[in-house]
DNA sequence: CTTTGTGCAAACACTTTGCAAGTCC
DNA sequence: GGACTTGCAAAGTGTTTGCACAAAG
């Protein structure tokens, strides 16, 4: 479980929000999906350890974690907004179009980008979550490069 | 206007589409939208035309282009899904969240990017169109370094 | 004249909201 | 007990679809 539970529900309470067991369980939920799932896969995700929680408890529950930042939201290849636990520090990832595989970007990598663009255009970029889509060295053919 | 419409209505009737006014106004609602238009807008800019042009006949003749390869979508940093006429060749953008200025970034810049994660992952990037958000020069305040 | 495209209306999928009942502190 | 949460049902959005009529070739 990459979440620490309890560190998770005291911000809750630090700001007043009750420790209710719908909120522990979507909470499981949003971090047993590893990432990058959807409202609909969350609901789903819920309804498997309790059925009785409502679609709308899960909507209402996980934007109140983005607001809260416990919870990150970034749009996926099709536009679909994913959601996932929010991790310590800022990271970037490539998605694999083919296996699905997650690679984590270095974020020097990245940061050395946005200071070029900057250096270039004088523009200061501001994207937490990179995301970038391809193909990753396990599943590439001769064709893809 | 940024399209050649004769050239691009010929790859309708290449393909065996036909031509037909609700088309061609709606190209041109594309086009005159400069880029990254959301689906809602384009209906709007249709109906200032020709307001009897009907909500589902635009969302299938958009469909219709970004399948022939006329229109390009791409999803913006709310998720939304916008659309632009398809330029010669593949470009990036910088977008500015406080004014909304596009600002197109040089390939090569990219290009180095895509090749630094190609050295560090062997992952090959696929996206022919990248956003990046932030803030631009002019928009810029001292707190945004 | 044949085939494709359009408008209309209804159906869908996804998300939000009002409210009474239930739960947490 | 009092305030916050939830489930339910209904209402919003945004998008797609079936069908009869209109238009293009």
């Amino acid at each position: 479980m990459s979440h620490d539970k309890l560190n998770y529900l005291d911000v809750l309470r630090e700001q007043g929000y009750r420790l209710t067991r719908q909120r522990q369980v979507i909470l499981d939920a949003i971090c047993q999906a590893g990432g990058h799932a959807t409202m609909g896969e969350l609901v789903h995700r819920t309804r498997l350890v309790e059925q009785g929680i409502d679609r709308s408890t899960v909507y209402r529950t996980i934007n109140l974690f983005v607001k809260l930042g416990l919870v990150n939201a970034a749009d996926d290849e099709n536009g679909e907004r994913t959601y996932e636990i929010v991790q310590e520090e800022h990271h970037h990832h490539l998605i694999c179009k083919r296996c699905g595989a997650e690679i984590k970007i270095e974020n020097q990598l990245v940061d050395e980008f946005y200071r070029d663009l900057k250096a270039a255009y004088e523009y200061q970029v501001q994207m937490d979550h990179l995301i970038v889509f391809g193909v990753c060295a396990h599943c590439k053919t001769p064709s893809d490069n």
